[in-house]
DNA sequence: AATCAAAAATGAAATGATTACAAATTTGAA
DNA sequence: TTCAAATTTGTAATCATTTCATTTTTGATT
């Protein structure tokens, strides 16, 4: 069961303010890893006076606070997550999306657990090539 | 035994130009994952006139040929590493340098053979937190 | 219900890595 | 030597992200 995003941001010590419900709900309800831009074109419609900036700052202090994790699998763009379980994210080099990968949860554990004298804060396992979906297009 | 960049760079169909000899060169002595503009900076007074763009083109060719691999790790810039074996790459958020963690290469190639109807290019274990070095400067 | 300082949001301008592109140079086969 | 293809170069554009000064909102206190 989802949590909302109420709860969630204030569980992380986070001041739910109207912007940032609006932020962290899109997040909950879309979890496709969506970009600053595709978050803030997404609600500027029925919340005409959002920035950018606030977007950013947003999802800066989602993370900063463990309420969401950052993904870099994209060197284009950063992409956003509010699973911060730990599970695998693939990239499609054709149609760009990234999909979890969830099926292996405990491999992905031991794999990021490596360092011994290293503090680790935060791991990604991340994967690139093609999707199913693209693979069949292709075979066309 | 390391192989030399000429070796490197025939056996993965790259044309060896002085320009890809010498970044090639840099990238097999210098394991520690450097930037365009720290191999740029490193070459650029033995070679006057290279440019950036050619390190940026030379860099891309590689990795298109898989005689090298992109890190996206860190979120403000691209590194890049001729070991295209898989491994684990730690990075220090205090003083940012990226570790390679080869220890437990075995469990990294478990967790990064997830996908099945996934065509599987590039796998990459990203670890990020505070390296021993930086931790001891803490505890001053 | 008015006041006011702190927190949050905003928008314009700056930053900086990366890319596009056209021109110049180099390469190597004929 | 010739010449087209491959490579390199430098400048200018692109564009995600950050900076920062200003404005707005919040919420505690009179």
């Amino acid at each position: 069961m989802q949590k909302d995003a109420y709860t969630y941001l204030t569980e992380h010590g986070i001041k739910p303010s109207p912007q940032r419900m609006a932020v962290m709900e899109y997040l909950i309800a879309n979890p496709v890893h969506p970009t600053v831009e595709a978050i803030h074109a997404a609600l500027v419609g029925r919340m005409p006076t959002l920035s950018k900036t606030t977007v950013y700052n947003t999802l800066k202090l989602f993370v900063e606070s463990g309420a969401a994790q950052v993904l870099t699998i994209n060197e284009k763009m950063t992409n956003f997550d509010a699973d911060v379980e730990p599970h695998a994210h693939f990239l499609c080099a054709e149609c760009g999306e990234i999909y979890d990968i969830a099926e292996n949860e405990e491999m992905v554990k031991q794999a990021t657990a490596l360092p011994e004298n290293f503090q680790l804060d935060t791991t990604s396992v991340y994967l690139r090539g093609i999707c199913p979906k693209c693979l069949q297009k292709k075979n066309k």
